[in-house]
DNA sequence: GAGAGGTTGCGTCATAGTCT
DNA sequence: AGACTATGACGCAACCTCTC
């Protein structure tokens, strides 16, 4: 994935590597990451002393990646810079449009990461709404139900299988009934009746009519219009399903790299503990 | 080489949430 | 209230890797 944000962090200081990626996943065929770490510099533009970034949690973003209201603000030294940007990305700069990334590796260079706690932005990943919704468990489906109850097949028996209907409309084998039907069913002055029809993606509302047999039929220019109007649900529904995938493994990804530097941040601090006490034990002795 | 099992991406459906 | 959007769930197909 191009463009993706690295957090800063006070790691080890190369690359970070994603212990999550498996082998041969996107993750390694992916274009080098720009990983901002406390030893790599980056170069800012003599214009702009400071710079303001925002974590990868951004808060009020249409986005899977939120977080409830603090968004950090890292203020870096001068000559150190984090620019980072991928427009249309669930990950945002400050101006969303970003563009320029300059990296001077400079092994004895370290950046300041004051005030940026890295967890702050961990612990309120998610919008209240967000938290609730993943609480609930959604309704099995219809087809589920049936399904679990081994009755498939019924099910299968009463698609396309209303009489009359299948002489004016071809019912896919996905098309099903609600079991509301009777109840929904509506006669208007025109003679047409209108009914609920579930699993046409998401539902949906259909006209029909009936001949003197009292025979159900779909008159052509509603049907055409019908039919007009499921395909292009099915493709919006398409590009969105398409753009969800996208923002999805977008976020997953991001959390690995969370992963990442959060593990680099504890090593580092593991190691800083041991020195710490090393040099107390040599204090204490002398 | 065949086939079993895992991974990935896609299209569709169902439905909660949001918008108008 | 109805239309629209976002996303979890499901089934399917293509591809890959292992094992025999």
């Amino acid at each position: 994935m191009d463009g993706m944000v690295e957090e800063n962090g006070t790691g080890s200081g190369t690359n970070v590597s994603d212990p999550l990626s498996s082998p041969g996943s996107s993750a390694n065929t992916a274009p080098p990451h720009v990983v901002v770490t406390s030893i790599v510099q980056l170069t800012l533009p003599a214009q702009a002393p400071s710079a303001q970034v925002q974590s990868v949690i951004q808060p009020n973003q249409q986005s899977v990646i939120q977080t409830a209201s603090n968004i950090q603000s890292v203020q870096l030294p001068k000559g150190n810079v984090i620019l980072v940007s991928k427009p249309n990305s669930v990950i945002h700069t400050t101006q969303g449009t970003l563009q320029t990334l300059q990296i001077k590796p400079e092994p004895n260079s370290v950046v300041s990461t004051q005030g940026q706690s890295s967890d702050d932005s961990g612990s309120d990943d998610e919008s209240p709404k967000r938290k609730y919704r993943e609480m609930l468990t959604r309704r099995p489906s219809y087809r589920k139900i049936l399904n679990d109850l081994g009755g498939a097949e019924i099910a299968e028996n009463r698609m396309g299988t209303k009489p009359g209907l299948e002489n004016e409309v071809s019912l896919s084998s996905s098309l099903s009934f609600a079991p509301v039907i009777p109840a929904g069913t509506i006669q208007t002055d025109s003679g047409l009746h209108t009914l609920a029809v579930s699993g046409t993606g998401g539902g949906a509302i259909v006209q029909y009519a009936t001949n003197q047999d009292g025979q159900f039929y779909v008159p052509g220019p509603i049907l055409e219009d019908q039919t007009r109007k499921r395909e292009l649900r099915l493709l919006k529904n398409r590009e969105a399903a398409r753009e969800c995938r996208r923002k999805k493994k977008e976020y997953i990804k991001c959390l690995e790299n969370r992963v990442a530097v959060l593990e680099n941040q504890n090593k580092a601090l593991i190691e800083e503990l041991k020195s710490l006490k090393e040099l107390y034990c040599q204090q204490k002795t002398e």
